[in-house]
DNA sequence: TTACACTTGCAACTTTATTGCAAGTGTATG
DNA sequence: CATACACTTGCAATAAAGTTGCAAGTGTAA
């Protein structure tokens, strides 16, 4: 009971600091997030979500928001779905990471301490094109 | 002229010895891939074959029976729209290279030179998941 | 307490991709 | 080179992900 106290207080106070009114929507849909090890898909977190009767294109709105917003990373983990996850504040400047999806059970995982490292010596544009 | 007739002849003989029937449709849309420099949507294949009628669920059911025999190669580029390009069967052992996605114009490139380096001395259970 | 800009729900719509089925066509075989 | 038949295709319907317009509802600054 506490512990969902603070959960819904931390939730509120994040989506408040980043400019957004705390509607009950956008707190469950930050809530869910934050309980979740791996990214979620958007009809994962309407899954969750589906005994509050939220519309699913609020949902969609409130998720793309928070994005914009540097609450949540969306990420394409190659099954050209859009997985969302709350961006840590922790103490590695860049948050970002690698995942894994299993080819088998479509799961996701994060994979923390990776590096991509570049080898190429080439100055081509191509770099410009980086995402 | 000869040079039409070679890329035919390559796409006619590309596409049996995959074990599939050497069909307009099939030699037709091997032969754009074969002629891009990056990969591409079904949209852009399906837009560079119009004037041959060929209709899209034919195009998709080709590219996805040519990615299942090898002879192309699917990627997930972040924008979830699937791209396909013709695997080269060069010196390198495996062909399998970044893309980057331009954010403004879409156009996307390819990256060969460049490895992905492992940093982690993990032996959790995530590598399983690896694709 | 209130006004009003911000949110939501609903429904329609777009894009990407998939599937069933009857008609059509490569190609191995004779 | 004629033919049968499994493989392909075209068409249309369908699915899933994601987007948008708008009227009604609500969080919050004052």
């Amino acid at each position: 009971m506490n512990q969902k106290v603070n959960s819904q207080e931390w939730a509120r106070e994040k989506i408040r600091s980043a400019g957004l009114r705390a509607t009950p929507a956008r707190i469950a849909t930050l809530r869910v997030l934050h309980g979740s090890e791996s990214p979620l898909t958007h009809a994962e977190v309407s899954d969750e979500l589906q005994n509050l009767e939220i519309d699913k294109a609020t949902v969609f709105r409130n998720l793309t928001d928070l994005v914009a917003r540097k609450v949540l990373r969306r990420s394409a983990l190659g099954d050209n779905v859009w997985r969302f996850e709350v961006i840590k504040e922790s103490a590695h400047e860049h948050d970002s990471h690698p995942h894994f999806i299993c080819i088998d059970c479509g799961s996701v995982s994060c994979m923390e301490d990776v590096e991509l490292k570049q080898k190429s010596t080439s100055t081509s544009p191509l770099f410009e094109h980086v995402t």
